[in-house]
DNA sequence: AACCAGGACGTGA
DNA sequence: TCACGTCATGGT
């Protein structure tokens, strides 16, 4: 079976098992009085209309930092705190010092880090602004987005599918253990070669992208998550 | 109580 | 290049 047929496949069983999962999920930045299924959770599936605005994409990139090497639940505690403590806009987090930043993003773990990435990230918007950003080439904007210290090929490449509707594929650290499991690639194969295996054999739509890099997610939280990763994976026999 | 989470960076070989 | 240590909280 060619790579080809059996990434496409392999979207259809994740779809048919999962159902679509409406990332990226919002929770601060979304419209007043809008319900949408599950909407209160931040997940919108069928509704690829986001993001709407400045604010939900500042959300979207915040998100990627805090949930670096982390459990989505404890990003979600730290945007609460982001945005009881007034930081959720541009301007506040230009303001704040990254000391406070850190206060408000303990819960998500590697706060001195990720809260300097957060000031760094506001410095480079106000050179880059999304609107600006946005017109670039995907590759330029994936550039530049990663000369920005703390942002690295999964950060930013969330940024460009999600916050920037570039058909940019994310490969995270599930991506990697499903596509081992299923014979797919090799132990040696790198970030790049697998991003690039997927954008050759999909057809180019951020909507595809973006469900399918949430589908495997879910699916590596189902069966890759412990060692030894994979091994009652449904999704096994091709 | 060790293990893990939707990584990235610095270092030494 | 690449293998390894470091960064850190919170749930299981």
């Amino acid at each position: 079976m060619h790579l080809q047929y059996k990434l496409t496949d392999l979207y259809e069983r994740l779809l048919k098992s999962y159902g679509y999962q409406g990332w990226w999920p919002l929770y601060y930045s979304i419209p007043p009085g809008v319900t949408f299924g599950n909407y209160k959770k931040g997940y919108h599936p069928g509704d690829y209309n986001f993001p709407q605005n400045s604010v939900q994409k500042l959300e979207i990139c915040l998100g990627a930092i805090l949930t670096q090497n982390t459990k989505w639940q404890n990003v979600v505690s730290a945007l609460h705190s982001l945005n009881a403590s007034n930081l959720f806009s541009l301007t506040a987090l230009q303001k704040a010092t990254s000391e406070q930043i850190a206060v408000a993003i303990k819960s998500a773990g590697y706060y001195n880090q990720k809260s300097q990435t957060i000031k760094r990230l506001v410095t480079f918007l106000r050179a880059h602004p999304f609107a600006k950003l946005k017109n670039e080439s995907t590759p330029v904007a994936r550039e530049k987005l990663l000369s920005i210290k703390g942002i690295g090929p999964e950060t930013a490449d969330c940024i460009l599918l999600y916050a920037l509707d570039k058909t940019s594929f994310v490969i995270d650290a599930y991506t990697t253990r499903i596509c081992r499991q299923l014979r797919i690639i090799d132990k040696k194969t790198s970030y790049a070669e697998l991003k690039h295996l997927f954008e050759s054999s999909l057809e180019k739509k951020k909507e595809l992208f973006q469900e399918y890099h949430a589908l495997l997610v879910c699916h590596g939280k189902m069966y890759y998550s412990r060692k030894p990763y994979g091994v009652n994976d449904p999704m096994i026999d091709f």
